[in-house]
DNA sequence: TTGTAGGCGTTATCAA
DNA sequence: TTGATAACGCCTACAA
């Protein structure tokens, strides 16, 4: 138990009879003090229960050896995973990540008292807009897709994954692919996967098209696929699901006409995550897995942190296709 | 746009041609300035992009003004709306808040180290095992049941939660209870609903019997309210759900059943979140709003931080039943 | 009304 | 190998 007033190295240097430069340096583990006062000050220290104050460290340091992560839409869950998984490369790095949701001009200001070294923001929405000018921290941002000026951006390669999904499905002679998802939704992601999806079986000439899921949980899965089997004479063979929450639904809805997964319809969802195999059918996907995006973000920003460097780039990640049983795989 | 060095009142002294002291002075509005002063001194501060240096400032004043929140269990996405509210109630008393990640005792350092002036945690698991004895800052935690020595606790009255639902269902009539919940869980909560279930129940002399849901998606509750019809001869009047999400399936599952709601079956769901009123069927809820709870969360931090107090207490939020349409709610 | 100087807890640079 | 001492940026008596 200690008392209020918390220790210092002075207090340590009384005890131990050194100056507090020397115990300065102990703690640090400079080869510059004699091993046995080393010893003999960091043994004081732990029974003081001492804790290095970060503030004045950080006066001297200008590093903090913390990433802030900028997340203003919680109740939107997908950067969860990713976060989570930011955490532990981080980690990996000898970095700790805070997280600030309030909006990204808040954030970054909190950051900046708080002097993280680097900031990961996750408002695609709110990023597009943003042109702060007075910035001395990097900024990575994940989802934003116009090249920006002053923070460099990570995102996933959605044209690339849905063609993926779309091959696959052309290599087994699929006869009619739909894409069902949230397509009059604002997000960029939403659209830049419905593009893609347009575009990549024009592109290998398949029958095809889109329904919309007015949503993204997986009621509106569940409805759509609904409103499919119920009014649609020509069904679907392979089915592209928009996200997991609607695969999700669109599946529940299949095992209750009892319309065999793969047999009848199969399906690939959008989103590479291993909840997929925890479906009732397990979900051949397509996507980026959240480890990857994390890995990229972080590695990019502590690059640019360690090399001090001003430059924005932009990196598109690629899609890797999972093969499960909700497709029939024979070619 | 800024050069790499950050600006300093120093710097603004310089151009201001006053000494450092008074610009700090001006900067914190200090009525020993004369005001013509101030207003030069704002606006060079401002020209130049001048920001404090947060760790400057700690050092001295010892106060961050802001609140760390522990969230370990980032993937129980259950705390995430109450941390909204949180952020809301905390801004509103000129707070702010930053989130660790981390699992309790490492997110505990690192608030410390950057000088939190108070904590709220959300992992019950965890809190209820730990024993930190080295802590200066106040901490309270939510959702632990059994009184510790070094934090304070709010948490929910399940007990009287349930018991509200159950006198509901009791008032009106209703002959035969059923409860749909985790009931094997290892969560405390889940648990305490349950018991309360049996409870209440026994108290006012009602039929009732529990269904485990073997999770708390909402396919469990789906799953488990199609096994209530199909092999239940004795079908209950009146359900209980223990979770939003199980409320969802089971609805989706009477809905397919054609089985309406509430003429033939009445469902009171536990939580009290607005999106109870977006189910298919609008539903009436028991439970305490996370309004409530991150008010009192952040009001009792805030007061232990002002007093200085090392009161340790525990308070326990009134739970509160609102009236939608998945109830008969003639008396 | 403004300026001077001391101190907050560390690290870093010398000198001893 | 150790110890003084000067920063770091800011706040706050106290002096002018």
């Amino acid at each position: 138990m200690v008392g209020h007033m918390a220790v210092t190295i002075k207090d340590i240097a009384k005890v131990a009879n050194v100056s507090y430069s020397t115990v300065s340096k102990a703690l640090n583990d400079s080869p510059l003090v004699k091993p046995i006062t080393k010893e003999k000050i960091i043994k004081i220290a732990e029974e003081l229960g001492y804790q290095p104050n970060f503030a004045a460290q950080r006066l001297v340091q200008k590093k903090s050896k913390t990433i802030g992560v900028i997340w203003p839409t919680l109740e939107r869950i997908a950067p969860a995973a990713i976060i989570s998984k930011i955490n532990e490369h981080a980690k990996h790095n000898e970095y700790n990540i805070l997280l600030s949701i309030d909006e990204i001009e808040i954030s970054l200001q909190q950051f900046q008292r708080f002097q993280v070294d680097g900031v990961i923001a996750f408002d695609e929405q709110a990023m597009t807009d943003f042109t702060g000018n007075h910035l001395n921290i990097p900024i990575i941002a994940y989802g934003v897709n116009s090249p920006q000026k002053n923070f460099s951006i990570v995102d996933v390669d959605y044209e690339g994954a849905i063609s993926q999904a779309v091959q696959f499905f052309s290599e087994r002679k699929y006869k009619r692919l739909a894409f069902i998802g949230d397509t009059d939704s604002r997000d960029d992601r939403q659209l830049a996967k419905l593009n893609s999806f347009i575009h990549a079986t024009e592109k290998f000439e398949i029958d095809h098209s889109v329904f919309n899921s007015k949503g993204l949980d997986w009621i509106n899965g569940y409805n759509c696929i609904q409103e499919i089997l119920e009014e649609d004479t020509n069904l679907p063979d392979g089915v592209i699901c928009s996200s997991y929450d609607i695969t999700s639904g669109v599946i529940r809805g299949l095992q209750e006409k009892n319309i065999h997964i793969p047999r009848d319809i199969s399906i690939i969802g959008y989103d590479n995550i291993p909840q997929m195999s925890n479906l009732e059918v397990p979900v051949t996907s397509v996507g980026v897995s959240n480890d990857s995006i994390a890995q990229s973000l972080v590695n990019t920003l502590i690059m640019q942190i360690d090399k001090g460097t001003n430059e924005k780039m932009v990196y598109s990640l690629r899609s890797s296709l999972v093969v499960r049983e909700s497709t029939r795989n024979d070619i």
